[in-house]
DNA sequence: GTCCAATTATTCAAACTTGACTATATGGAG
DNA sequence: CTCCATATAGTCAAGTTTGAATAATTGGAC
């Protein structure tokens, strides 16, 4: 699957393990994964057997709500773990210009690393931004004054930069937010567990 | 193949016709299509063949330059020139709130529609996008609200109503710019082919 | 003149995604 | 009490994507 499917049920069976697929399946759903990350229910199923063979998740027996189908339990491994804060990292100290699948995850996992590290990575993302912007302006002037290149080239240098710097807005944004002491970060909980019906 | 990959490829073969897949996977590298639309040369293969099996384009033959291997020609069905005109349409007219591969793709074929279709579109896309932001609003203040939703949903929607509002900024520029006389319309050319170079 | 790194043109297996399908169970309408 | 629409829990074939592999050719360095 796409690191990004990977992030994305990794993470979720973190969240909630010990959890079984259609878990899985209808709480992602309620995230719209479909919608900003591509993930449709058949992928998620795909992502959970992927991830046992790579040894990041492992069956925990199966069980049943009365006389509900039997459903397979899943939980992490110490490697899935790692791998889990590996891709999120990864994720955190990346700017991609052109997928917008990433920090949407993200968002949804960034508060499985410490606050320090995401104000860090979130200051480094804002000037990462400037740059690739600062070096889009030189590729739209050239884009003008090269005979080969299509003209229309330009637009797509400007709306990449436009989307850019809306990214860039919102990394601000949450920059103060976080700094001013909004939301929980791993580093801060006493293990409260989620609460969730199954 | 997804329908961006069907859009650019059939678009790519329509604008170099007759063309050979690996005139097509160079020119698609060029353009960055790996980057902005995430089409792999193998997927570019790929496409050519199921287009091919769709009726939408068709094999003229093979030929080569001097000892080079054989490459297979292709070349636009009057039902692919529909069915591009179809697809280009489609995106032209849809707002993905998500997805940033169709108006990228949309930039590089847009000049196949006429100057007047585009605009209008334009115009709608922009009051499209204010109705998303708006209802976006309302999404942001229900999540404050609730208590079971986890708080940092709102930074999804903040993102995503900054995204929409960075592509609402380049379509009135883009609005702005095409009514000014920017670039050439499918409706004005007296038939101009691209030179290049095989 | 000969070596070899890069180019040409494509194929292919393995992995991933999609969306329809299965098969049973439950809850609520009437 | 009996329907039947919906929910449950997944499976699977068909299609798509990926990235490496193939196999011959050419251009340029030495």
């Amino acid at each position: 699957m796409s690191n990004i499917t990977r992030l994305v049920v990794l993470g979720a069976v973190r969240q909630f393990e010990p959890v079984h697929g259609y878990f899985l399946r209808r709480e992602l759903m309620t995230w719209h994964v479909d919608e900003w990350a591509n993930i449709q229910p058949g992928s998620i199923y795909n992502a959970l057997k992927s991830l046992k063979q790579d040894g990041y998740i492992q069956e925990n027996g199966t069980e049943a709500a009365g006389k509900r189908p039997e459903r397979t339990i899943y939980q992490t491994t110490p490697n899935g773990v790692v791998e889990l804060m590996r891709l999120l990292r990864q994720t955190l100290w990346t700017v991609e210009t052109f997928d917008t699948k990433p920090v949407m995850a993200l968002t949804s996992f960034m508060f499985l690393l410490s606050r320090a590290e995401v104000v860090a990575a979130l200051k480094v993302r804002i000037a990462e931004i400037d740059a690739k912007v600062a070096s889009n302006g030189f590729d739209i002037s050239d884009v003008a004054k090269s005979s080969t290149t299509p003209a229309y080239v330009r637009e797509i240098f400007e709306l990449s930069s436009l989307r850019l710097r809306a990214e860039q807005e919102w990394a601000r944004g949450l920059y103060d937010r976080i700094l001013a002491g909004a939301y929980t970060f791993a580093d801060e909980i006493a293990a409260g567990t989620v609460a969730r019906d199954s």
